[in-house]
DNA sequence: AAGCCCCGCAACCGCACGTAG
DNA sequence: GCTACGTGCGGTTGCGGGGCT
């Protein structure tokens, strides 16, 4: 049977809508409110469906929009809310007061995106981009020591996705460089969602844990108390560093030292620019300071891209691999 | 100056969902 | 329960502006 069409297509005018449109939606919004769109535009006099009309209500002409460009807060906020909600637009819309889930889906789109994957995160399951790691020359024969000792202690599909991702000869990812030895990404903060297939379930609070919604910076003069979300004091030294707070088990890589460090509450020290310093005390309220004193989107990306000495990944304690060998 | 390319964003499209009859 | 309708939502498109050659 199908459904109607909203509109007919014929004599209905598409594409951007000229001020004269605008004044007169808006014009009769306000006299006589919203609602009802599919009659709207013919008593408004408009050659539109009342589709458009609504869209373009919502999106552009509704007074408490805010336009412009997006805070670091509610940068920030889109993030946080997309790591829980995923691409749930409304609902994260929902949260930013003026803003419009098209709006913040473009945003996200054209911005945050596209700098998620430069940092190697996928920006999908705001984990690491596991398929930029070798992660088979980092495990050697381990992943086979956990399948023949460990396959009843494991998910069978948490083994085979672990199986699959460290194999050598892996090609479920296919943008898999081998060219590169090392762990290509920097100054990535990197996790282990496949932890959480453990105890999968539909909840999202679960599915997504807070160590992987909150990743903080700070300077690495300080070293983090995850448990008490207190700052312990360690002076080590004066370059930021990523946190991650609420680890249960963490590594992090030293390209210097060609090492793996555990430690609990996470950390790294990545070297920056020399114009270019990123300051956190909290989630809420970083702030980017370089030597111009500006904080534009680029530089927040050269912060990302300068700084490639250390790497530090989660490992779930499944993954553990130093607890079989 | 002209042509080309890339990117951002407004707008469109199709599907899903809720509801009334 | 079925159908039609109204609306919301997310993915995608394509226009226009700016930068580059």
């Amino acid at each position: 049977m199908g459904r109607t069409p909203c509109c007919e297509k014929n004599g209905l005018k598409k594409g951007p809508w000229t001020p004269e449109e605008d004044q007169k939606l808006v014009d009769y919004i306000h006299k006589h409110g919203y609602g009802n769109w599919r009659t709207l535009p013919k008593n408004a006099g408009l050659q539109r469906c009342g589709k458009s009309c609504r869209l373009r209500w919502t999106n552009y002409l509704r007074p408490d929009i805010k336009r412009g460009r997006f805070s670091l807060e509610e940068e920030e906020t889109i993030i946080h809310l997309h790591s829980i909600l995923g691409n749930k637009w409304s609902a994260i819309a929902s949260r930013l007061p003026g803003r419009t889930d098209n709006e913040i889906k473009n945003y996200w789109n054209t911005h945050i995106r596209k700098r998620l994957l430069r940092m190697g995160i996928d920006p999908v399951t705001h984990s690491p981009r596991l398929d930029l790691l070798d992660l088979s020359s980092l495990f050697g024969s381990s992943i086979s020591h956990i399948n023949n000792n460990m396959q009843h202690h494991l998910n069978p599909e948490l083994l085979k996705l672990a199986t699959s991702l460290f194999s050598p000869n892996n090609n479920n990812n296919n943008s898999l460089d081998n060219s590169h030895n090392q762990i290509i990404s920097s100054d990535v903060s990197l996790s282990f969602p496949q932890a959480n297939f453990l105890e999968s379930n539909n909840n999202v609070d679960s599915a997504y844990p807070s160590n992987l919604l909150h990743h903080d910076l700070m300077n690495t003069s300080d070293y983090w108390d995850a448990d008490n979300n207190n700052n312990i004091g360690i002076a080590s030294t004066s370059s930021p560093c990523y946190v991650t707070d609420q680890l249960p088990t963490s590594y992090y890589y030293n390209n210097n030292s060609n090492n793996y460090y555990s430690h609990h509450a996470s950390l790294v020290d990545p070297p920056m620019s020399e114009t270019s310093t990123f300051h956190s005390n909290n989630s809420s309220s970083n702030t980017y300071v370089n030597g111009n004193n500006s904080s534009t989107e680029d530089e927040r990306e050269s912060y990302v891209s300068t700084n490639n000495s250390v790497l530090r990944f989660e490992i779930p304690d499944m993954l553990d691999v130093n607890a079989f060998v």
